[in-house]
This record gives C-alpha cells, sequence and structure tokens, in this order.
DNA sequence: TGTATTTTGTGAATTGTTTCACAATAGATC
DNA sequence: GATCTATTGTGAAACAATTCACAAAATACA
C-alpha cells in the first residue's frame, strides 16, 4: 500500500493497547525505531515475522473430526500464519469416508504420520471423555504442544506444552460482562 | 457422587491453580469454607451458578453460518452453561436452506428475532471483511456484547463488550513454547 | 546552521496479581 | 473435655505488568 513507516500510536490504536506497549515490546525483542521517524514497515515486518517463526511453517494434525474439527480443518488462512495441517484423524470409520475436501485417517495411522511429517504440534478436539486418553496417545508419540478444546486439564509430562481453548468460558465472560454493566446502568438511573 | 465436602486443595489440583489462588478467589465472593472442614459442595457449587449468573439462561444468536458458525451451533453442551442459541444467520441464500438439523435465517430477520428473544450478546462468525459492517448492525439492533472469532479490532461504542478470541493466535503461541522448548534442551547438551 | 517539533526508548512510579506465612478455628482423637 | 491436627481466611511480601514522564535523537523548517 506504499506505507514505509508506522508510529507506535498507529499500531497501538489498530491493536487496542497503548503506544507504550508497544514501544516496550519492541524494545523487548530489540526492534528498533527511528526517532521522529517510527518504524520502517518493511524491516518490522520482517522483525516479527522471525520473532513468531512465521518464517518457518510448523506442521500439525487435527485429532478428532467432528464439528469443530471440521471448522478447523477447512480454514486457509493458517496456511499465512506458518500453520499447516498435514492430516487429520478420527477413531469413527464414518468419518474417513472423506464426503469432503479434506482427508481423514483412521487412529492407526497417527504414529506414520507425525514421524513422516515432523510433526509437534496435535490440535485436539476429541469429546471430554476421550480427552486424556487421546493426549496419552499423542504424548507417546512425541507430540510436544498441544492446542485443547475439550474443557478439561490435561495430566502432560512438563515438557509438553498445552493451550486450553474454552470456547464456552469465552461466550460466557461476554454474557457476564454485558449483566454486569446493564446492572451498573440501572444503579445510576 | 456423594462427595459432600472438598477443599481448596482439591479444587486447585483439578484447576491447574494453587490452593490460595482458589481461596482468595472464594474470599472476593464471599463464599466461607468450613476451617477443618473444606467446603461443602451443595452449597459452593450454588454460589458458583449465582456468580456466573448459570441459574438465568441467556438467549444468543450466532451471525455467520460457515465453518465456525455451524461448528458452535451444533455444541449441544452451551445449554448446560446457560447459553441458549435461540437462532442462527448468514446472508448466503445458499445457507438458509437448511440442510441439517439447525435453522438458518436471512439477515433481514436479525432485528425481529433479536427483540423477540431479548437477545443482547452475538456470536460473530464472519470473514474479516465483513465483521466491521455486521458488528455495527448489530450495535444498531440494540446488541451489547459481541464475541468476536474474525481477526479484527471492531470498533464499538464504550457500552459494548466485545471478546476477541483468536483461533491462530492460539495455535501459533503453542507452536512457538514448543519451539523455545527445544532451543533451550538444545542449550543444555 | 540553529531552533522547534516529533517520536522513540526506557528508568521510575504505579497498579495489579500471586504467593507466603500464620493466626483463627472447626473438627478429630484420646 | 483437653489436646492435637487440618484447613481456612487474609494481611503482608514478593512478583509482574502497565503507565508515566522525560531525556535523547532524528527530522523539519526557518
Ligand atoms: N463445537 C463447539 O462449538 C465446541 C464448543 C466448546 C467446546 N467444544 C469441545 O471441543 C471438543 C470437540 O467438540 P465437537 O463439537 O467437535 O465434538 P464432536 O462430538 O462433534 O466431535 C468429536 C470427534 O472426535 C471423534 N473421537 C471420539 N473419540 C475419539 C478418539 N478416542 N480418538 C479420535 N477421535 C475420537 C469423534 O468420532 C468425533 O468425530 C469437545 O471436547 C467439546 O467439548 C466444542
Ligand atoms: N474456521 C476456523 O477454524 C477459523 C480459524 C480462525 C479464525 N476464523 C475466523 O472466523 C470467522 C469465520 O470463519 P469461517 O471459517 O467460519 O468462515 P466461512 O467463510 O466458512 O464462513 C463465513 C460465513 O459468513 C457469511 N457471511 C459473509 N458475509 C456476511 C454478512 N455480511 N452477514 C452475514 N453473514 C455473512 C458467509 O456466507 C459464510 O457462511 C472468520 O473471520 C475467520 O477469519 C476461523
Amino acid at each position: 500500500m506504499g506505507v514505509t513507516r508506522v508510529y507506535s500510536y498507529t499500531l497501538a490504536g489498530k491493536a487496542g493497547v497503548t503506544p507504550e506497549q508497544v514501544r516496550k515490546d519492541f524494545s523487548e525483542y530489540g526492534i528498533k525505531g527511528n526517532r521522529r521517524g517510527g518504524y520502517l514497515t518493511e524491516s518490522l515486518i520482517r522483525a516479527i515475522e522471525v520473532i513468531f517463526s512465521r518464517d518457518r511453517k510448523s506442521n500439525v494434525v487435527v485429532v478428532g473430526m467432528g464439528n469443530l474439527g471440521q471448522a478447523l480443518s477447512r480454514y486457509e488462512r493458517f496456511a499465512g500464519r506458518g500453520i499447516n495441517i498435514v492430516a487429520t484423524f478420527d477413531i469413527d470409520p464414518y468419518k474417513h469416508k472423506s464426503r469432503s475436501d479434506i482427508h481423514v485417517y483412521p487412529m492407526e495411522r497417527l504414529e506414520e504420520i507425525t514421524e513422516r511429517f515432523g510433526v509437534t504440534v496435535a490440535i485436539l478436539a476429541v469429546p471430554e471423555i476421550s480427552a486424556q486418553e487421546v493426549c496419552d496417545e499423542l504424548v507417546n508419540l512425541g507430540i510436544r504442544g498441544i492446542v485443547n478444546f475439550s474443557p478439561v486439564l490435561l495430566k502432560v509430562p512438563q515438557y509438553v506444552v498445552v493451550n486450553n481453548v474454552n470456547l464456552s468460558d469465552e461466550i460466557e465472560s461476554v454474557i457476564l460482562s454485558v449483566r454486569r454493566m446493564k446492572e451498573e446502568q440501572t444503579l445510576f438511573l
């Protein structure tokens, strides 16, 4: 778009944070701007890509191809973020008949495929009841990071990273904030 | 299951936090335990249900019935959390022919339905490009809270709550943690 | 070339959160 | 019923994150 320079307050506005925050964070990672001239977009983008390792693609698998697993596997924009879904898995034989574009493998092929593609991160979208069991299997196969969508705390060795994404909580938190806001407003009347 | 008492360290273990955290939080909301006897499960559950308003159901709508919108609208467990999806909407006429269980309304019926069901919270799962436009429409109709799945910062009046859920970020964060962990490990060898 | 202006970079101050430490106390044991 | 024990409840301490405030630098302009 022809923009060559950008200022901490511009980025802050777009990101919904303060300019100081932007500068502190950049400073933390050694990103230098130009006093008076702001940051050069070119080098800034490159620096950010390196910091977030977007220059290297990461191979991941999706386990559990129900509602969520399917939605995630069909999202095309992950590629632009260095997230490369190489295969998806499900225990249900009905799901293996690829009705759509994406191929779903049986669990038996998990080991072979994770090894072949050097997969270290898995997206876990199985029902609550199977989550720990599938998690154990993933850890056994050498998976080192799990994005867990089921509302359970997974037990993993300390060398495995788990990020719990609880969509019910995300929605509930908005419901609560709205309720509290309304109550506050009532008090002022 | 017959359990009548529970201790701060039991809950802490299950939740992955410290016992002090559990007690501080409970104390903040006036939940009293019994020194030596821990907390009574019955009254604790009731207290939590009240704090999170799970005793009152909240009507919400889903706007954008693509991959994610469909996945969310098919999730049955929201009901148990007081989240009641009363209707779903999409601009695409093809989506209105309900291939499945859930009915998808055209955007023209948004006003009528949100009013009828007293909806104040919306789940926004439309493409990035339409997000702000649809958001504006929702705010105009009186929506006070938005769970936003598109990777853009929505501009809303201060009386509207937005919770941004960025699934790419959630996955990326695990990829980064795993990479950093591996690098650390390499240093020790 | 000198002065004014804009924006960065960062210590210091502030604000917020988590952990520590221990007195208070309810219940268990003898 | 006296003593011992486990657990809460919470100020104080430690730690973490954010905001403030301003000197330093780069550019613009006279
Ligand atoms: N869909 C949502 O909007 C939503 C919202 C909040 C939380 N979640 C959570 O996300 C997870 C997935 O939700 P969903 O709606 O996609 O569930 P789903 O039931 O639609 O899909 C789960 C899939 O996992 C597969 N599966 C079951 N056991 C398996 C195993 N042992 N190994 C491999 N695959 C197995 C099933 O065959 C199914 O295809 C659940 O834990 C759910 O609680 C989903
Ligand atoms: N699917 C994922 O896993 C995923 C991951 C990360 C982020 N997201 C974000 O979530 C959002 C939804 O993703 P998706 O994969 O479901 O997209 P999608 O393209 O599958 O679905 C979007 C839906 O919104 C509808 N729509 C478009 N414009 C509209 C309008 N003006 N009013 C009403 N409906 C409209 C479309 O008809 C379509 O059905 C996007 O912003 C995407 O960036 C999705």
